[in-house]
DNA sequence: TGCGTATATGCGCAACTGCGCAGATAATAG
DNA sequence: CTATTATCTGCGCAGTTGCGCATATACGCA
């Protein structure tokens, strides 16, 4: 049951779990566009993927300078669920469609 | 989407979680009960379900001594999800089932 | 009233969390 | 090599968390 909780607690916070939304609706994504999106300082989204990236929830793929994280494949019965929940209840939310047209509009050097 | 956050630290912790599971299953159910199919002793499952109970995850009636919990009504699209969730992926996890055992097995002096 | 049982809470402590800043690292181009 | 851009990380700080213990409250009963 710890793995599970852990999985809520990682999730338990505004900025990752609007990344993961994001993420769940995007697929991948580099972190200069979710910090654009979320209209948040680079380091601190990048950290916080770092602590998504530990527990196992995202996983990073880089491309020369640019990192792209992406939902990690589900491990846990309970990690397809919440995926599931990302993009039925959790897609239209105000905040979030707010963090996709930011996001629509970011230029990424690449 | 602090609101959802919310919902999701409060399930981050495993005490919490196991409570949650328990409460989908099998519904309204009194502290001693809980702190025994826990194995935990009743002051922490009564603090526990406090925080449950200011975050709006659980509600509660008294009835004489005892406190009767009970997951509250989905007020989230998100909460209607998760209690779809404790059902069909925890409510089979391996501690969640040694919970149930210990949980038929508790004597309340009700 | 006073006792007993069930539940809740104040306290202090150690551990953890998220933050911003500054600086480190990684990859590419010149 | 150096410079530039993108990303990550060490640090210190303030705020929060979960714990056990002891005590307080709430209710039922005599």
């Amino acid at each position: 049951m710890q793995a599970e909780a852990a999985v809520f607690k990682v999730l338990g916070d505004p900025i990752r779990l609007r990344l993961a939304v994001l993420l769940a609706a995007r697929g991948e994504t580099c972190v200069c566009v979710l910090s654009q999106a979320l209209d948040e300082p680079d380091f601190k989204i990048s950290r916080h993927l770092g602590i998504m990236r530990a527990a196992g929830v995202v996983e990073a793929r880089r491309e020369g300078t640019w990192m792209h994280y992406r939902l990690a494949a589900p491990r846990l019965r309970l990690e397809k669920c919440l995926q599931e929940c990302f993009r039925r209840c959790l897609a239209e939310h105000r905040t979030v469609k707010a963090d996709m047209r930011r996001l629509k509009k970011a230029t990424c050097a690449a």
